[in-house]
RNA sequence: CGGGGCGUAGCGCAGCGGUAGCGCACCUGCUUUGGGAGCAGGGGGUCCCCGGUUCGAUCCCGGGCGCCCCGACCA
């Protein structure tokens, strides 16, 4: 294996090799993000950036269209504030960073770099809230935050990373419901129809919920090795913070009341799971509504052939001129490069489709357009390509999404009882579903028969109708899903 | 925080008690261009750090630091 490596250091590791390198090979050479000298801390780099701003920029769309409002709070968060919400203190205290020392000297009151900032934002809204008339209050911020992990990994679990939060309050607790089942479903509608990456929506179990909250709600999507990732939380808050923080509205019976509160966040983790769920052993696979270049054209040009090659770049000048906006297209002019490795080199990248423009095909009026998913291969009139060229990339986004869903469909198995669990898992990791009566015992046990597996959660789209819990036989009211997770 | 491994050019590595090399990458020139081109030339190193042994240490010894991999915790 190592000796291969020797022999073509350009090779990046085959999925089928190691997934883990494969993932890392292909980060680092797509040139999405890089390690730094700050151990855990990694930096995006320009293409990274340019995919996670679309992303950044369909979900910011998805919440104000939801009525949501950007705002921004501080990174330092008093350490007095932060240990208010006993249970959410005790959830982060491993992985708080502190700032102990300022303008060169002590600080009387340590503050700790924000890990998530309910504290902080209910410190503030004590004073902003008073009436039923102030709510609801349905803000969000795109910030970065710390979390000293122990193991980290590019995009996946990183110290320091993207995100948005979002927090709102409620008058009632139904209200509070309702706001985390809609921010799941915009996370969803995400996933879905922007990264082509088909969810599984669901509550987390006691254990695994956000440290403070009544109830969590996740997705969760399938890798290609068959692993979980958790691609988006939503939680219902309660009363829980609004209480240690002393907010209270006057409702509108004139009675005292502290509001109902939810959050909700996505990460730059989100790339990692974009990655791993659609990329091949050339690298990435961009979906086109995300792809930071949707089309890149290769000009095939000789020097040995003035005449063809002048009718080449004519043709590629066409292209741009009546794309004019209308996609991101990048047209690969660099000379000395020979078109095969340009092809590599997009490819790596993962852009959706690739226009090869060449004096031969020309000679036809037409050139050949692949596409990157599966290379898929067809000649097309350059008349009217243009106009092709969104259909074309709205069919690849709908055939990448078509794609990933069979391969979890294909990988997902029912299961009945803990020995047909084991089973499942015999081959290769799956997603496997039971009936589940949400007992943590039960949990232990499930957990228990699998190396690395955990409940992911319990799915919204099933119900047990009290079939036998898996672990126990008592009725079950909850199908669980199950599965390694990242 | 336990177990293992590694620190030599940007990356991957070799090497040796006598002041350092290979592949890839990079730069220049020429020839090339329908799947990761060829030839020629070139630049680039506190050999992780601090001590010790030695006439002499990148190499041997001691200590430190850092990183990676595997396990317990996590969006």
């Amino acid at each position: 294996m190592i000796e291969q490596k020797r022999a073509d250091p350009k090779r990046i590791t085959p999925q089928s090799e190691d997934f883990d390198r494969w993932y890392v090979d292909t980060v680092l050479r797509a040139e999405l993000a890089d390690y730094t000298p700050v151990r855990g801390c990694m930096v995006i780099r320009p293409y990274g950036f340019a995919l996670w701003e679309n992303i950044q920029r369909a979900l910011d769309d998805m919440f104000k269209r939801t009525g949501h409002e950007n705002m921004y709070f501080p990174l330092l968060i008093p350490e007095s504030y932060l240990a208010k919400e006993a249970q959410h203190v005790e959830g982060f205290a491993p992985e708080v960073a502190w700032v102990t020392r300022g303008g060169g000297k002590e600080l009387e009151e340590p503050l700790a770099i924000r890990p998530t900032s309910e504290t902080i934002i209910c410190s503030l809204y004590t004073d902003w809230i008073h009436s039923w008339r102030d709510l609801p209050v349905k803000i969000n911020q795109w910030v970065n935050v710390c979390r000293w992990e122990k193991r980290t990994r590019l995009f996946m679990r990183t110290t320091e990373f993207l995100w948005q939060e979002g927090h709102t309050f409620h008058e009632t607790y139904d209200e509070a419901a309702d706001e985390v089942e809609t921010m799941l479903g915009t996370y969803r509608e995400l996933h879905e129809d922007w990264l082509a990456m088909p969810v599984i929506p669901g509550r987390k179990t006691d254990s695994e919920k956000f440290a403070g909250a009544d109830y969590t709600v996740s997705i969760e999507a399938m890798m290609k090795d068959g692993w979980a990732l958790q691609a988006g939380t939503s939680h219902h808050l309660g009363q829980n913070f609004t209480r240690a923080y002393g907010i209270q509205f006057t409702d509108r019976g004139n009675e005292l009341q502290h509001p109902y509160q939810t959050s909700w966040g996505l990460s730059t983790r989100v790339i990692g799971g974009l990655i791993m769920s659609h990329g091949d052993d050339a690298g990435l696979i961009m979906p086109p509504k995300v792809a930071p270049v949707q089309v890149v054209v290769v000009p095939i040009v000789r020097s040995n052939d003035a005449e063809g090659s002048a009718l080449v770049e004519e043709a590629v000048a066409r292209i741009e001129r009546e794309v004019a906006g209308s996609v991101r297209l990048r047209v690969d002019r660099r000379e000395g490069i020979r078109p095969g490795e340009k092809y590599a080199h997009w490819e790596l990248r993962g852009v959706p489709l690739r226009i090869v423009v060449g004096a031969k095909d020309l000679a036809e009026e037409r050139v050949t357009v692949v596409r990157r998913m599966d290379g898929l291969d067809q000649m097309l009139p350059l008349d009217g390509l243009a106009a092709r060229l969104p259909q074309l990339l709205a069919e690849t986004q709908a055939a990448m999404f078509a794609r990933a869903r069979n391969e979890l469909e294909e990988r997902s198995v029912h299961v009945t009882s803990l020995a047909e669990l084991v089973a499942a898992f015999a081959e290769r990791p799956v997603f496997a579903s039971g009936p589940f009566c949400n007992r943590p015992e039960c949990e232990v046990r499930i957990k228990e028969a699998v190396h690395a597996l955990t409940v992911r959660n319990l799915r919204a789209d099933r119900t047990a109708d009290g079939a036998p819990c898996i672990a126990c036989g008592d009725p079950a009211d909850h199908v669980a899903l199950t599965a390694r997770a990242y």
